[in-house]
RNA sequence: CGGGAAAUAGCACAACUUGGUAGUGCACUUGGUUUGGGACCAAGGGGUUGCAGGUUCAAAUCCUGUUUUCCCGACCA
């Protein structure tokens, strides 16, 4: 019954992974490390992914921008912090034949610089703002470790960045951003997420704080899957983005800037699939109904091709698979490239009037009746699907979250079975840096709704300030 | 970036120890028979063995370097 291709998840998750990776045709490896292919499978979803968020983008007031791919070195040093925080990763470019470069130029890691030196020359007046951009582009991190999706030297993200008048409507873009992200996770990714404020130690270089969603993979390892930060004045005093005010001052303007990423996809993987390949929410999969039809008769055919044009009619995008291929290698197919729900149709059915029906979620079939509305079946079997998702992830997410009292409690817990562990702390960085003697286990964000626990830090034992939620991340 | 493993046809592997010019299964192509969980028969096509040097009459095989992938750490999104 299980794909052969495919390493059970419960045996080694991090092969498991690849695995599916590979098996799903999402990406071929390419000869530079961490620069991958996006196969037509693997683009697909961050395809949908980039048409459904540009939208919520779009119904907030923003607009999409495009900015130059290489930064000079002087650009992105202005901003100290920036710099020392991405100094590392920073992939500087050699012009070839060119000699005496005056100044190096590097492939954007972020865009901060390149957006805050065109607002520094286009901001004059409050009655310029806000700004309220987006891109949709590539960036490069070189980063020593590369996973496809998770972790890789070149991705595909979006990045938001805007300008405000003060500092109330700059944190209220932070938040609302924030929220898009959560609502996009929870109700498109049906993957759901934890919402909080990164510490001084894990927040953005440069920011004056950021927010965070943190996902829960099924392995129990955390994920970072979106921020969103606050910059106050920072970038403004660096690149000087002053602006004429309401009371004929000049005055700093207060900035944003929040991104999601290709990683989506592996949280994706990570979350939903299982042994038997990738599983998709049908909101974000690329195809959503496969339609097999068993032999070649030709009522079998006719019929195939009838369900199959009601459904395009019906808006839904599917893939009626009339390739000598066996039935069983069909139903494979389709699984491992999780297409939420497979129509299969032989002569069998056609004699006794139904149509089976299997979901990708659970696995089941179901036969309805040929004079069934199948629209109407289908969309509520999308619907049941696509919530069952997020059910069965949200659970997951609840019974890995532990409360620790200490760090032998934590200790415990990451050895056993890890998870968000939630955990007082005092605010102080050494304790932060205690936790992470466990397993690497590192603050994920600090609950802001929420008090303390038990009223003391996990590690110095001295006043909590916050509870914090304790993970491994990806 | 440190420690370990690997790289031979699209994929999984064999041949390497003991050097003599690459083979099997699946996949692919063509024809036919099939079709309810990865079909069968027949005939075909495809590899300068990751890349670059070295040793040798001769290198997939021995040596050196390098690139990529995977695992474990450190670092980071």
């Amino acid at each position: 019954m299980k794909n052969k291709a495919i390493t059970s998840r419960d045996l080694d998750f991090a092969k498991w992974y690849t695995d599916v990776v590979k098996a799903a045709k999402l990406v071929e490896y390419s000869n530079v490390k961490g620069c991958m292919v996006f196969e037509p499978n693997g683009y697909a979803i961050w395809e949908n992914i980039q048409t459904t968020l540009d939208k919520m983008f779009k119904q907030t007031g923003h607009k999409n921008v495009y900015m130059p791919l290489l930064i000079p070195e002087n650009l992105l040093k202005k901003e100290a912090e920036l710099i020392e925080g991405f100094a590392p990763e920073v992939a500087w470019v050699t012009i070839g034949g060119q000699k005496n470069l005056e100044e190096r130029m590097c492939i954007r890691p972020t865009s901060e610089t390149l957006f805050s030196d065109y607002y520094s020359s286009v901001v004059k007046s409050y009655r310029d703002l806000p700004l309220k951009y987006n891109q949709w582009c590539n960036v490069m991190r070189w980063e020593k470790e590369t996973r496809p999706f998770l972790r890789s030297r070149e991705f595909l993200w979006q990045e938001g960045h805007t300008v405000h008048e003060t500092s109330k409507e700059a944190e209220e873009e932070t938040r609302l951003m924030l929220e898009i992200y959560k609502d996009f996770f929870e109700n498109y990714l049906a993957i759901p997420v934890l919402t909080g404020k990164k510490t001084e130690k894990e927040k953005f270089a440069g920011a004056e704080y950021t927010l965070t969603i943190e996902a829960l993979m099924y392995n129990g390892v955390s994920l970072q899957s979106g921020t969103s930060h606050y910059f106050g004045q920072k970038f403004s005093k660096a690149y000087d983005i002053k602006f004429l005010n309401r009371n004929n001052e000049l005055e700093y303007a207060y900035q944003t800037s929040w991104g999601v990423t290709t990683r989506m996809i592996g949280a994706l993987i990570m979350v939903h699939s299982d042994d038997n390949g990738l599983v998709l929410p049908p909101k974000i999969a690329p195809t959503q109904i496969s339609i097999i039809p068993i032999g070649n008769n030709e009522n079998v055919i006719n019929k195939a091709n009838e369900i199959n044009n009601i459904l395009i009619n019906a808006g839904y995008i599917t893939n009626l698979d009339m390739s000598d291929k066996s039935p069983g290698f069909k139903f494979a197919e389709a699984e491992v490239n999780g297409v939420p729900v497979r129509i299969e149709l032989g002569s069998r059915d056609i004699e006794n009037n139904v149509i089976t029906i299997a979901r990708r979620d659970t696995r089941e079939k179901n036969t309805i009746s040929i004079d069934e509305d199948i629209v109407k079946y289908i969309n509520s079997l999308m619907n049941e699907i696509q919530n069952n998702l997020f059910e069965t992830a949200k659970k997951r997410m609840n019974e890995k979250t532990f409360t620790a009292k200490n760090l032998d409690e934590i200790e415990k817990i990451m050895n056993t079975q890890p998870g968000f562990i939630k955990g007082d702390w005092c605010g102080d960085e050494n304790c932060e840096l205690k936790v992470k003697e466990i397993r690497g286990t590192k603050s994920r964000c600090i609950l802001e709704n929420e008090k303390p626990i038990y009223g003391k830090c996990v590690v110095c034992e001295k006043e909590a300030k916050h509870l914090v939620v304790w993970g491994i991340q990806y």
